[in-house]
RNA sequence: GGGCGGUUAGCUCAGCGGUAGAGCACUCGCCUUACAAGCGAGGGGUCACUGGUUCGAACCCAGUACCGCCCACCA
């Protein structure tokens, strides 16, 4: 084996881009669907491909390379396929956006100029997406790329569009929707979010006299369009007014009084204000008593209502409708401000307005049933459980889900109309009737998004990949995307695949933030770019640090202290694999090699680690994983296995760099799916094989698994500690050599005297040696001759405070052992314990004891 | 209004019934021939509060107080 020449300091740019071409060119991460082996696939949530991605993408990122390349080590055919989606609204806007710095709208283009436009966008923003996964590491299958307007996924889309037609499960119907006027469209119910916003609530007299009734809102210029005022039926207030008309006031209309169940008698004055063509429940209400439906706005939020508020912005007109009631004596009260929710459009955080319109919809009834079930009986299983919760919260109660878009980006709705308005939903292999025209509206950018984990697999063809990949593995996403888009993968999923769900694992994971937990903003000033860090950092020490943080659910605090943590991790293991190459590592069989007590210690050690490690992965603790190596590697193999290492190799035991071979190979393996450039050049160097991409993953190995040479290394481990605290309580320097007398004989430690003396600088003590300090620990007595130069003081401190400690230990174990409750309740392993702490105690009492005897007087 | 989660060292978090832990930060000493992005030794916590269960509670139960998140047709 060639020992390369490494620099004595990780540098990760030098490696990390040949790494990653080398592994794609060879085609490391191409998934074969002919394979027998056992497939793992996980569809990449395809990020928006307008934008960057940012360092909640590095997160999700990081997961799901890690699942797959530890995957693929353990023999599994891995499929990471990654692909963009094309976000209708949001691309849409980033595009409109651009148009108008050159002061123009996506009307003065035309429709397909505006289309083209953004395709081209599409093509140069989704580039700097794939440079972007490239320099993570991302090791996905690129000759599986997606998008979600590719062609074969828009046929899917048309497919399943049809095929839901068929069942009656889409259908087109004039509701109350939520519509930005900002964006002219409208949105689904998740899509607006509801924040607790300051107005004014007033309460406005109608009619007069006798037919005197009061109303409340917040949205007073509606009253324009108001057709009725009702009541509850049993409110004996009002029971004289039911049936009878009141004055609507500014418009010189009579509405009537109805009687209706949904109003709240306690609420206010029990009397709503009904206008059935501006609000969901007033549409209701408007339903079931056969309102008339007056609409006052156009969909841009402009008064259309005759009159002396027409064309005023529906925020002008609210103050102005107020102004007018007042001058006529109508207003009764004014509660200013007036906290409720108010919903906004979740891409441009404009105030939604409910609509009257024509839409199209999903009725989502035995869709969702389906979902729920799925996870209910187990055939998906949502990680971490608690989450699950929220899925059957939301999937128990769904609204029919509006999919229709005034825009033009998204996949066009495949139905058509003729002359006299007869609606025809046509299949992609089939020709619209002649002279029908097509729906001009686009589907909601979910709408596909939720065949992905299928269509991107060449449904609906019965493709070899299809059968072998789907369903998949695991699906990893922030839950903050729950509803969006895994609940509807999973109704799409089930009706398109027979029952079939889209992943048996839902994974989900929360969102990065700041060191102090606040959400990352622009505004703020907090945000982390992933880029940004890889060059600075290293693509694996960013990796590592957001997996570091990632307990399942819950969110990731990071901050560039940490990442400048992980980094150094990158450079520990860096300079340890190089120590150990510079020393002769190799890999071979340890079979007839006579190993060490502290050889069999790291080997056991490394066994029960890679036990853990294993377990860790499979409930995705990714935070556990990467501390569990971490303190593996840092304070175990390199901390001490390396320094006894050098010992043991100065001694002339060769078989030592068998075991550095051994430990690295496997630490290297276990580390790759978190660190996947730094251990590729490493563990090549060390093994000389190809590529630990394809290396298999370590295996428990039981004859490894060495308690006595874990305890003996405990024990060692005790003694030097305490003697390096004395040395360094008595500011005697590391480098100094003192002589010493060490009473070996009979202790678990009798074979490492070399070792101590070495790790301790502790030397054969001149034939007139005169102890000046003693320490007993782990059954052995170090006398040490520290020349006269003893703090006396200090040491009698310290041995009177430790002591103390021990007193009080050995009274509180003495107390427990007295309590009769306790000898005959708790289990026999905690007494057996508590026993061993007494004597442990009683010990150091004597010990200390004795220590502070033969301190010299002082 | 309904639901869920949190409150442990200065900061971010792990531990979830048997002697309080990690990383970073802090103090002291070291360029010890893999690594100063390092090595060694330390300091620091009535585990939010109040009750209860238990031989024993950071951990289980009840309540309180803050904090966060999700859902909701609060006129």
């Amino acid at each position: 084996m060639t020992t390369p020449e490494l620099p004595t300091q990780y540098t990760p740019a030098d490696v990390e881009t040949r790494s990653y071409e080398r592994w794609v060119s060879e085609g490391l991460f191409r998934a074969d669907p002919g394979s027998s082996r056992e497939p793992y696939t996980i569809v990449l949530p395809p990020p928006n491909v307008t934008g960057v991605l940012h360092i909640g993408h590095a997160l999700d990122h990081s997961i799901q390379d890690a699942l797959t390349r530890r995957a693929r080590m353990r023999g599994h055919e891995a499929l990471w396929l990654p692909g963009m989606d094309h976000a209708g609204i949001a691309t849409q806007n980033v595009v409109e956006r651009e148009l108008a710095k050159q002061g123009l709208s996506r009307h003065d283009l035309g429709r397909e100029a505006f289309v083209e436009k953004v395709w081209e966008w599409k093509d140069e923003s989704g580039g700097r997406i794939l440079g972007q996964m490239r320099k993570l590491g991302d090791g996905v299958d690129w000759s599986r790329e997606r998008f979600t307007m590719d062609e074969g996924l828009s046929r899917a889309v048309q497919t399943i569009f049809k095929r839901l037609f068929d069942d009656g499960l889409i259908y087109r119907a004039e509701r109350i929707i939520n519509w930005c006027p900002r964006c002219l469209t409208a949105l689904s119910d998740i899509e607006v979010e509801h924040s607790e916003d300051e107005g004014e609530l007033v309460s406005i007299r109608y009619g007069s006299g006798d037919s005197e009734i009061v109303v409340a809102t917040t949205r007073a210029e509606t009253m324009l369009g108001d057709t009725a005022v009702a009541v509850h039926p049993d409110d004996e207030r009002y029971a004289h007014l039911i049936g009878t008309m009141v004055e609507l006031p500014l418009t010189g209309r009579s509405i009537p009084v109805v009687a209706d169940e949904h109003v709240d008698p306690a609420f206010g004055t029990g009397a709503v204000k009904v206008t059935p063509a501006h609000d969901p429940n007033d549409f209701e209400i408007g339903r079931r008593h056969s309102l008339p439906s007056i609409t006052i706005m156009d969909e841009r939020g402009v008064i259309t209502a005759h009159g002396p508020f027409q064309g005023l912005d529906r925020f002008e007109a609210r103050p102005a409708v107020v102004a007018a009631l007042r001058a006529e004596g109508r207003i009764v009260t004014e509660k200013r401000p007036y906290l409720h929710s108010v919903g906004h459009c979740s891409r441009c955080k404009t105030v939604v307005e409910p609509r009257l319109s024509l839409q199209w919809f999903v009725n989502v009834t035995p869709l969702a049933k389906a979902a729920g079930d799925a996870v209910r009986d187990g055939r998906t299983r949502i990680h971490p459980p608690e989450l699950a919760k929220r899925y059957f919260d939301w999937v128990d109660d769904m609204h029919d889900w509006c999919i229709s878009r005034q825009l033009w980006w998204g996949h066009r709705i495949p139905v058509w109309y003729g002359p006299a308005g007869e609606v025809v939903c046509v299949g992609p292999d089939e020709q619209p009737p002649a002279g029908y025209v097509q729906d001009a509206d686009v589907l909601d950018t979910w709408f596909s998004s939720a065949l992905w984990p299928f269509s991107t697999l060449g449904w609906p063809e019965r493709t070899a990949e299809l059968s072998k990949f789907y369903p998949t593995s695991v699906l990893v996403t922030g839950y903050d995307i729950l509803f969006f888009w895994v609940a509807r993968m999973m109704m799409f999923g089930l009706y398109a695949m027979d029952g079939q769900p889209p992943f048996r694992v839902v994974a989900l994971h929360g969102m990065v933030r700041d060191q102090h937990g606040k959400k990352m903003s622009k505004s703020f000033g907090n945000v982390v770019d992933p880029l940004d860090w890889v060059e600075r950092f290293g693509a694996d020490a960013t990796r590592f640090t957001l997996l570091r943080g990632a307990n399942p659910g819950s969110d990731v605090a990071i901050s560039e202290e940490w990442a400048a943590g992980s980094r150094n991790f990158c450079n520990k293991i860096w300079n340890a694999t190089r120590f150990a190459l510079m020393n002769g590592a190799a890999v071979g069989s340890l079979e007839d090699a006579d190993l060490t007590a502290a050889d069999r210690w790291i080997l056991s050690r490394l066994q029960s680690v890679v036990a853990a490690t294993d377990a860790a992965f499979d409930e995705f603790e990714f935070a556990k994983v990467s501390d569990l190596l971490y303190h593996f590697a840092w304070d175990e193999v390199c901390d001490w296995y390396l320094e006894l290492a050098k010992i043991q190799l100065s001694q002339g035991l060769d078989h030592t760099r068998l075991v550095l071979g051994h430990v690295f190979d496997a630490l290297l393996r276990l580390l790759h799916p978190l660190v996947p450039f730094a251990t590729e050049e490493l563990w090549r160097a060390v093994t000389g094989g190809e590529s630990v991409v394809v290396a298999p993953w370590p295996v428990v190995d039981e004859r490894y698994a060495d308690p006595s040479a874990e305890a003996e290394i405990l024990a060692l481990q005790e003694l030097v500690t305490e003697v390096r605290r004395f040395r360094s309580d008595q500011g005697l320097k590391p480098g100094q050599k003192v002589a010493a007398r060490l009473s070996l004989s009979g202790t678990a430690i009798a074979a490492h005297e070399v070792a101590i003396r070495s790790l301790l600088k502790l030397e054969q003590p001149a034939e007139s040696f005169a102890s000046t300090a003693s320490l007993v620990v782990a059954g052995v007595t170090v006398e040490i001759d520290t020349a006269g130069t003893i703090d006396v003081a200090a040491e009698r401190k310290r041995l009177e405070k430790d002591l103390a400690v021990a007193q009080k230990e050995a009274a509180q174990v003495a107390a427990k052992l007295g309590n009769e409750q306790f000898m005959s309740k708790a289990p026999d392993a905690v007494v057996v314990k508590v026993r061993a702490r007494a004597e442990q105690a009683a010990e150091d009492i004597v010990r200390l004891e004795a220590q502070l005897k033969a301190l010299p007087a002082g």
